[in-house]
This record gives structure tokens, C-alpha cells and sequence, in this order.
RNA sequence: GCGCCUGUAGCUCAACUGGAUAGAGCGCUUGGCUACGGACCAGGAGGUUCUGGGUUCAAAUCCUAGCAGGCGCACCA
């Protein structure tokens, strides 16, 4: 249900059919022909810049246009009741009531109102955080942007699977099981933890060590070598374990997790490499010296090389290190050759800020693999700014150099952290309060609009009603105050929220406009403060049957909303 | 030097992807609310949208040349 898609084909039929009268040339093409919501100042539910995009196209004055468009509308929409020509050439339009009714009831009955309605299969790649510690702070942003991605996906009919990549190879592993190894060596005999920068000082490695002595008794683990294999399987499921208690405390699960070490095993890079060098895209040859750092450890080495440039890179990119051995990007070109092939329409990777010289070489790898017939979207999450008593907020005791995913969630629940993560575009840098995120009011963007949805329920429980039983209410009885058509409009505009969030990802605009509906009902719900004729309830009878439509049509949006967002909606607070 | 992101009210950010008089919150300021459920509501002040040029009916938005900030830039992961 969009009532602006319904009226905007009525108007484009009627265009249509009216060439002639309107003696237009050209209306073959609606292409940039919106229906909107007009400006709140002009008390008007619908919006239509046609004559200008047609005038355009027919070479002829808009506001002359919409003078003919005027007339012809309101003779032969009967769901148009009156219009105006504003600005330019705008069609401001006001429904007829039982126009208006309709749309409200049809609403009412849509359980998924605001769904696009479409499906496809999705990908989405998120967190991915290495399995050498806990997750910090900045993986939070990225795992609240990934999962609200998937559930406005899925919200809207797609098919998603949720992906975690565990970096479980290469050399970072290699050093943080030579840690867990040194801290065992350090329960165990009391020899002491050396500082070396590659090795992993964080407390929460003691306590891996701690777990496998314990479970393990009988071995020992004297040999770092000889116990290697051993040893990382174990560390790595006490690193994951932490890592999916963290998500877990956000509200976040994935549908799978799959390992760059079993890409090693089955040996998946020389299938994606044998498939782009016959496509020419692999070849060997010699990498540029380094531009912008210091290029002293610089050798002149043969390589296999993937010629990212074709598709958009900036520079082609190695698949071998100095060594010969596969670099992680190759690693990561297998991964997503298996991606390709379990035959996603779509594919998307949510990445840190510090991932963004990724993006290019990874999004040429789908392409070449595809055959350009899939592409990787890549949305960048930029930095989190973490704010305690105004200072900016440093160190963690436990995770060594970052502030862990734990220090936030002790500090702040989860709903708070979702909502203020999500209230701002993931192009900007975000600045995240914990004083602001406890407070209890209207500062703090969640529980406002909580507190909208508490606000109903408790009004039902006075009235002994429920919430989205069949309403059907007479339009001969309806008679919406002013307060009560900004409300009404508003949720006529949540499936173009849905719309645009779902275009190009731009998640905050969900919060935003459920900071917004809430403020519409909290005037609303004041004003009888000011004036007894605003009241909802008399004698324990509610006054007027237009609240039970409006409080429906609040409810229905915000748990819509927040159920996308993952928040909790509280009955009471 | 190169790439990506950002630059809008004192501060933090929106702006339906090219639309109308550029909007919210905080802060400042004036008033209301001793309860349908208190943690709210109503009003006011506050703008050369970083700068210059271009595209058109229309530019914060697109193009172009700059300026400023953030992230990153062999190999490593």
C-alpha cells in the first residue's frame, strides 16, 4: 500500500488518455514525474511537479500547463477534491474524503505497510571482525548498519543471508595463538608475558589460556609447534565465542560463517585464479614501488597480478606475496568467487571506514568473476567518536588498545546503542554520547519515540481496547482536526521513507522519521493539556472515533519501524 | 602525490536524490503543563549551504577548479 504510486498512476492514465485535449506532443515518458508531500505550510496531501517535467519535454510554459491539468483533474479524478498551483508550476492536491478513508483503511489492513514488495536474493557481508580479540566499538556501527540492512530487506519480500568471513589465517593468527601460548607458559610457570608489538597484550587472551589449561588437563602445551593446530582450533572457538556473545547482547545473529581457512583447504584460490587468468584478468608481472609511504623494503618481484584497472581500480592489484604465497586479497578473491557461484542476485559487504582502499579491488574481483553480471555494493561505515562527561572516551582494561563492544554494552543497552548508531548516515563520522544515550528524555531520540508508542498503549488500556483490531469506520463520521491530518500524512509518507532507505541504503532515515512521526503525536497528545476539546477521553468513552484511526495508524508505522531497527517497543515505561 | 568520505544555524545533523520560503535536536530566549501517563507542549531569535566559475524553468544537491578536515594508500590482515 503507497497511495502516492495509486494516485500517480491515475494521473498518468488520465494524461494518457487526454493527449489530445491538453494538445501535448510528447507523454510517452514519465521519467522524473513525482508525487510527493508537499511542504507542511500549504495543507495539501499530495504534491506533482508533472507540468513541469511534461512542459519541458513539449517545450511549451508550466504554469500554463497546470492551469489545464488543474481543470482536467478535477473533473475527472473523483479522488482529487481540490488543487492548487503553487511556485513553478507544483499541483498541490487534496483528497476527497472518502479518497482519503480509503487510503486510511487499506492501511489498517496491511500488515507490511511500507514493504516495497520486491524479491531478490541478498548477500550481506558484515562484522567480520578478526578473531584475535573481542569487537570493538567501531565493529558495533558496522554490525548494527549490516543486520538492519537485512532486516529491511527482508522487510521488503528479498531473500538475505547474513555472512561473517572469519580471518582464521595468515600471520595475525599465527600471533595470537603464540599469545594464548605465552600466556600459558605464563599460568603455568610464571614466566612473563613479553612486549613485542605483534603479539596480542590484551587481558582477554589470559583468559583463553585460563579455558584450555582447564579443559584441557592432560596436554601439554610446552611446544608451541607440536600443539599448534590444537591450539588454534581451541583459541579460536573461545574467540568466536566472544565475539557472538558481543552480537548476541546487540540483537544480532548471522546465517553463516564461513572461513578463510577452509578456502586455503580446498584449495579455491587456484580455481578463482585459473578462471580470471583464462579470462586474461590474472596475469603475471611486476607491482609498482609504493607511492606514498617509504619504499626502502621495496622489492622488484614476478607475481601473479589481478588487473583491477579494467574495472575501475586505481592500480592492479598482487595475488602473491614476495614469498609466493597467496596474498589475503587472493584469499578474499576465492571467497567471493564461492559467493558468486551459491548464485546471489545480489552482494553486499559493510566495511570500516579503515577498509576504504578495499573497496575499489574487491568490487573489480565480482565484476571480473561475474562476468560484470553481478555487482559488489560496498557501503562504508565511517568512524564512531565515543563521548563520556563531554571528554572523548579512551582505553579499555580488558580488550589492551580499543574499547570493546563490552565496554559499551555495560554502559548502555542495546536499543540505545542500535537507535543512536543507526540516527546518522553511515557517511559521516559519528559522535556517540553515553550520557546523552541514558537520559530519559526528549534528548535522547529512542525513548521519545518509545515513549510515543508507550503513550498509545497506555491509552488502550484505559479504553479496554487493542491495538489493529478491523476498525472500519464510516466516512459520514470522520472529521480530522488539523493536528490529525499532519499525522495522517505523515504515514501516508513511511512507504517513501522505505523507498528511499531501501535505494541507496540509507538506513538513518528510518529513525529520522520515526523522530518525527513522534513529535506530531506528542503535540497532538498535549494539546489537550491546552484546550479540553483536544481531549481523548471522556467519562471513560473516547471522544471522537478520527483518534482510534490516528493511534492505529501511529502504532502500526513505529512497530513497523522499530521492528526493521530492532528495538524494543515497551507497552510501558 | 593518489583514492574514498565529509564541509549546511553557535554545536550535532536532515533535506524525498534537481524542486517551492533550506528543516530538526541541543544551546539561547518567552510562555504553558500539579497529571487521559511525569519524564512533555507552544512560540521567538539564529543562514552568502567552504570559495570561485559553469549547466537550466529550477542547484546545498550535477560538472569544473580550488580550500579545509577525516580514513586509507608495496608487502601485512
Amino acid at each position: 500500500m503507497n497511495i502516492f504510486e495509486n494516485h500517480l498512476s491515475e494521473i498518468k492514465k488520465l494524461i494518457i488518455s487526454e493527449k489530445k485535449s491538453l494538445k501535448l506532443n510528447y507523454v510517452n515518458d514519465f521519467r522524473g514525474v513525482n508525487l510527493e508531500v508537499p511542504p507542511e505550510q500549504f495543507n495539501f496531501d499530495l504534491s506533482c511537479n508533472i507540468s513541469m517535467v511534461l512542459a519541458k519535454k513539449n517545450k511549451i510554459d508550466p504554469k500554463n500547463l497546470a492551469i489545464r491539468l488543474k481543470d482536467i483533474f478535477l473533473n475527472k479524478i473523483e479522488n482529487f477534491s481540490e488543487i492548487d498551483i503553487a511556485g513553478p508550476g507544483f499541483l498541490n492536491i487534496k483528497l476527497s474524503k472518502s479518497a482519503l478513508i480509503n487510503n486510511i483503511h487499506s492501511i489498517l489492513k496491511d500488515k507490511t505497510y511500507g514493504s516495497t514488495k520486491s524479491n531478490e536474493t541478498y548477500n550481506i557481508e558484515f562484522v567480520s571482525a578478526n578473531p584475535t580479540g573481542p569487537m570493538h566499538v567501531g565493529h558495533c556501527r558496522g554490525a548494527i548498519y549490516g543486520d538492519v540492512l537485512s532486516n529491511l530487506l527482508r522487510f521488503n519480500g528479498n531473500k538475505v543471508t547474513k555472512e561473517y568471513y572469519i580471518n582464521d589465517y595468515g600471520s595475525q593468527i599465527r600471533n595470537f595463538i603464540k599469545s594464548v601460548h605465552l600466556r600459558i607458559l605464563e599460568i603455568k610457570y610464571k614466566k612473563k608475558f613479553p612486549k613485542n608489538e605483534n603479539l596480542y597484550p590484551g587481558l582477554y587472551i589470559k583468559d583463553i589460556a585460563e579455558k584450555i589449561i582447564k579443559e584441557n588437563t592432560k596436554i601439554n602445551f610446552d611446544d608451541l609447534e607440536k600443539n599448534f593446530e590444537f591450539l588454534k582450533r581451541e583459541s579460536l572457538k573461545f574467540s568466536m565465542e566472544l565475539i557472538k556473545k558481543d552480537l548476541k547482547l546487540l540483537g544480532i545473529t548471522h546465517d553463516n560463517f564461513f572461513s578463510e581457512t577452509d578456502i586455503v583447504n580446498k584449495d579455491l584460490v587456484n580455481k578463482a585464479v585459473k578462471i580470471l587468468k583464462e579470462r586474461s584478468f590474472v596475469e603475471e608481472g611486476f607491482l609498482q614501488p609504493p607511492k606514498g609511504e617509504s619504499s626502502a623494503n621495496w622489492k622488484k618481484i614476478k607475481r601473479l597480478i589481478f588487473k583491477s584497472t579494467l574495472f575501475g581500480d586505481d592500480t592492479d592489484r598482487a595475488l602473491q606475496k614476495n614469498d609466493g604465497s597467496w596474498t589475503y586479497f587472493a584469499n578474499d578473491v576465492a571467497y567471493h568467487m564461492d559467493k558468486v557461484n551459491r548464485n546471489y542476485k545480489n552482494l553486499i559487504n559493510i566495511l570500516g571506514a579503515d577498509h576504504t582502499g578495499y573497496v575499489k579491488r574487491i568490487t573489480a574481483a565480482v565484476s571480473a568473476l561475474s562476468e560484470n553480471k553481478i555487482k559488489l555494493n560496498c557501503k562504508v561505515c565511517q568512524l564512531v567518536k565515543l563521548y563520556k562527561d563531554g571528554a572523548p572516551f579512551k582505553m579499555s582494561k580488558r580488550a589492551g588498545e580499543f574499547i570493546s563492544a563490552q565496554d559499551l554494552l555495560n554502559e548502555v543497552e542495546k536499543d540505545q546503542i542500535r537507535f543512536m548508531m543507526l540516527n546518522r548516515s553511515n557517511d559521516v563520522e559519528l559522535d556517540f554520547d553515553f550520557d546523552k544515550v541514558k537520559e530519559k528524555t526528549k534528548d535522547n531520540p529512542v525513548f521519545y519515540v518509545q515513549y510515543a508508542y508507550a503513550r498509545i498503549n497506555s491509552l488502550l488500556r484505559t479504553l479496554n481496547l487493542s491495538l489493529l483490531k478491523e476498525i472500519s469506520i464510516s466516512e459520514k463520521y470522520i472529521n480530522f482536526n488539523a493536528l490529525e491530518e499532519r499525522i495522517v500524512r505523515k504515514v501516508f509518507e513511511w512507504p517513501k521513507i522505505i523507498e528511499s532507505a531501501s535505494r541507496k541504503f540509507d538506513l538513518h532515515k528510518i529513525p529520522f522519521y520515526l523522530y518525527e512521526l513522534s513529535t506530531l503525536f506528542h503535540a497532538y497528545w498535549s494539546k489537550g493539556n491546552d484546550d479540553r476539546n483536544y481531549k481523548f477521553i471522556e467519562k471513560e468513552q473516547i471522544k471522537r472515533k478520527e483518534i482510534l484511526l490516528v493511534i492505529n495508524l501511529v502504532a502500526l508505522v513505529i512497530q513497523n519501524g522499530m521492528s526493521i531497527l530492532g528495538v524494543s517497543l515497551p507497552k510501558k515505561m
